[in-house]
DNA sequence: CCTTAACTTCACAAATTTGTGAAACAAGCG
DNA sequence: CGCTTGTTTCACAAATTTGTGAAGTTAAGG
């Protein structure tokens, strides 16, 4: 396509949007509502990493209304902050650029609950019957992967620091 | 027909049917739908890890249609593999004790669908403007998870084969 | 074959979720 | 102080999802 060679190569709106559906619904498979998913991921491809309810409204082509519920949604997922700007009544909101994928992943709250609740059934089939065991080893593979989990997020840091030097 | 030992602890239907309730909870918001997730669960606690329609139907108070549309969606996720007994026509649906964590977890294709967006997404934006990068780093991000996901599954069954072994 | 048991498919009613317009609310600006 | 712009809340209509009863399908057992 055409594109002038002044070396910083434009943004394609089309695509944009393209990115931000499939993205979004990626988020919407791995259980994220709908909305939330299309404003989390419009925030993600948004040159600042911020934006306010109007901007993403027209963005998406949806109400403001329905931007407010979705951040609403995010914030409390700790996907996004919130900043009041200063001088201005727009209110940003803000996705933590290198942080948000640990808050997907790393959420140990979560494998927390898968743990108790693999313990109640153990509880109540006995450990060692034959359903005792299988949940027992369905635990052992929980606490495992919640170690590995943390590992990984620091192998991880140790790796983007290095990308990050070298570029 | 099942064998009463004497020293086995005895099952707690109450508590049983509420680990159902709660395990199939977490799968719900990983994004499970209702009834399959249910059904899984009762699986899942069941001595066998098999089971048929109508058993299931009666166990979660369900009738035998929701059954079928949850196992079928099992089915096509992987989760649960349908047998047919030779001398019955019960069918029997089974979940593959060892290896139905893996494949919520493993599950290379969604990973890979998940670079394919940000791809398609660094394209559009242009890779370096600030967009880009971001979107970049949560690129790397997931190629680095792709990695370790591996090792940690190879490092699991090493791991379990150890506990089977030490019991 | 004809009956019967087990499961599946289908059409639909009920329940839930979604997104909107309208009104309320805040906060800078004149 | 109001006016004006940007955001949130609320009630509700539309769309989607869910689970059921009833009819259909397959295969065992007489």
């Amino acid at each position: 396509m055409a594109k002038e060679g002044t070396g910083q190569p434009e943004r394609d709106p089309e695509g944009v949007s393209r990115f931000v559906e499939h993205f979004a619904a990626q988020l919407v498979m791995a259980g994220m509502p709908r909305m939330p998913a299309r404003v989390f991921a419009a925030l993600l491809v948004s040159d600042t990493g911020a934006g306010g309810s109007a901007e993403l409204g027209e963005a998406l082509r949806i109400s403001p209304a329905a931007v407010s519920g979705a951040v609403r949604y995010l914030d409390q997922q700790h996907l996004v902050s919130r900043e009041r700007e200063p001088g201005s009544r727009r209110e940003r909101y803000r996705v933590h650029g290198d942080q948000w994928y640990e808050a997907l992943t790393s959420r140990e709250a979560v494998i927390r609950r898968w743990q108790d609740a693999l313990r109640e059934g153990i509880a109540s089939v006995g450990p060692d019957s034959p359903a005792g065991r299988r949940l027992g080893e369905t635990l052992a593979f929980f606490e495992f992967v919640e170690k590995e989990v943390e590992g990984i997020m620091d192998r991880w840091r140790v790796h983007r620091e290095e990308r990050f030097e070298r570029e």
